[in-house]
DNA sequence: ATCATGATAGCCT
DNA sequence: GGCTATCATGATT
């Protein structure tokens, strides 16, 4: 069992939470079921002056409000028919956070393959709803810490090389979308594309 | 490559 | 209350 991650671990600039986060586990326990995937991609927003954010502007809604909270606490939302799931970054109101998009699968990929409708494991976890999932992730999570059982981060093993380049999926997003804030861990055939 | 899917959010009247 | 868009995915052409 890998050490639970401290609430200390967050209070760092978001960007280089994206890549901390790359080889940490993403951990969902319930009473009989423990379903864990390595952290292999990562996106990061960046708030206020990023036009991809849902924060940009500093807009605080319903939806956005958790961002502005301390860092740690997981921030879900629903895509279509997808939940997708961030880790708040920044300090309190400094409304940031890190998109997780793709998982390794480790713990209880049986039952991921039921989640996931008997896919091969290499598309079990390999985007960000889609990993929401396989891990069964739900709205559930909104504003609850990242740190504490049931949906939680632990140490994995560090990635050798990270590679960065343009986000994913935010092409209306004026000169944001060339922004290099996508990580992912160099030659993983987990990433999403 | 395009399209349907369909759950809110956010913004307008 | 209506309208439009969305940090995606799976199925179809």
């Amino acid at each position: 069992m890998k050490s639970t991650i401290n609430k200390e671990f967050f209070y760092k600039p978001t960007l280089q939470l994206a890549k901390d986060l790359l080889g940490c586990h993403l951990v969902h326990i319930t009473d009989d079921l423990v379903l864990s995937g390595r952290i292999v991609e990562t996106e990061a927003y960046m708030g206020p002056g990023d036009r991809a954010a849902h924060s940009f502007q500093n807009r605080r809604t319903k939806r956005t409000e958790i961002m502005f909270h301390e860092p740690g606490l997981i921030y879900t939302y629903q895509m279509h028919t997808h939940t997708l799931i961030n880790i708040v970054c920044g300090e309190i109101d400094s409304p940031e956070a890190v998109l997780i998009r793709a998982l390794e699968p480790i713990e209880g990929i049986e039952k991921m393959m039921e989640f996931r409708k008997n896919q091969p494991i290499s598309n079990l976890t390999n985007g960000p709803g889609k990993l929401t999932k396989a891990l069964n992730i739900t709205m559930s999570s909104y504003g609850k810490p990242s740190w504490l059982p049931p949906v939680y981060l632990t140490e994995g093993t560090k990635p050798e090389h990270i590679s960065s380049g343009p986000r994913i999926g935010i092409d209306n997003s004026g000169e944001a979308k060339d922004y290099p804030w996508r990580f992912w861990i160099t030659g993983n055939r987990f990433i999403s594309r």
